[in-house]
DNA sequence: ACCCCATAGTTGAACTCTAAACTAAACCGC
DNA sequence: GCGGTTTAGTTTAGAGTTCAACTATGGGGT
């Protein structure tokens, strides 16, 4: 960042640009805390580690390996661990070694665990349809679906590095 | 919720509206979680207190009553009370009694935390700039715009009330 | 075989956030 | 003015997250 601050005319955001900004942290944000009230409320945990028990429910075995599952739920080796020893205690998940490669972990989702989510998830599906499918058009959904993957492309790693490697030419 | 858990079914989500809402959590979860990695990074504090600098230097005075200023910031008032401990901590805020009421209590944008602003600004914006508006087309934008206004709606709490005096007469 | 580095995952401390209880002042109706 | 209810804000405890340090295993290269 330093390289980019110094040498170049930061372009701030005008009127429009940040009425944008704006109400694109307004509504993400409080979209995404209501989910997460929601899920605390009715379900007594976070939607993070909803997300957990949700991912793990559609993996073959309903098991997956530590790393994996952090990527797949965005979260980081750390937290995933904090996260799976919380669920272990609940008893929704279970820790297992993994033969192969005798550092590996996997993540299963147990018996009890499968039925704590099947009790979240309508509640959870219920929500996301009303503030977000329900209030907006087929159209807008289209456009919604373009606007997060050229977001999610521009966060993507080889694009940093690429970028990393232009700045780097000069 | 319960009303409509018991009694009505729920209505799934397809594979295209998976799709569109996995996606929306990527793009939206990893591009905040980009922005406070930044901010941590570069200036040494979370996104949200940011915020908090950045709102109080638009007020007359730099300062805001605690309560709007949470309002602003889409913060509990127990969260922006702690937050300001740090700031105060920090010295980039300090608190100020309200003569008209006696309960109130302004939080007031120091000089240094201003200058801290001005330091931390420019790498948020070029990293919400690089990230979001130079993803994005001119249309997209409009779009943006318009997607998330929706969504708003959909969760004022005009609306949540309706709902439920809608579903109170049956 | 050995050394070095990368990878998988955990841990502990510091920090942030949430929810609920709490203090104090303002408001409202009588 | 008095009692009861809001409103403003803080505090406490507990839960979640982050960061950096750490253990242990795997994978080259020589």
């Amino acid at each position: 960042m330093g390289y980019d601050e110094v040498m170049t005319e930061v372009r701030w955001l005008d009127a429009r640009e940040q009425m944008i900004w704006r109400g694109f942290l307004g509504a993400t944000g409080s979209f995404m805390e209501h989910l997460d009230r929601q899920m605390q409320r009715d379900s007594g945990m976070p939607l993070a580690y909803f997300e957990i028990l949700a991912v793990l429910s559609e993996m073959p075995g309903r098991s997956l390996r530590m790393s994996e599952l952090a990527t797949m739920c965005r979260s980081s080796r750390s937290r995933l661990s904090h996260a799976v020893s919380r669920l272990e205690e609940a008893g929704w998940v279970r820790r297992r070694a993994c033969e192969s490669d005798k550092r590996g972990q996997f993540a299963e989702l147990t018996e009890e665990g499968f039925k704590v989510l099947e009790r979240a998830a309508p509640g959870h599906v219920m929500t996301v349809r009303e503030h977000l499918f329900d209030v907006l058009t087929a159209q807008q959904l289209d456009q919604l679906d373009e606007i997060t993957a050229a977001i999610k492309i521009g966060l993507s790693p080889q694009c940093d590095s690429a970028k990393a490697e232009l700045r780097a030419e000069f």
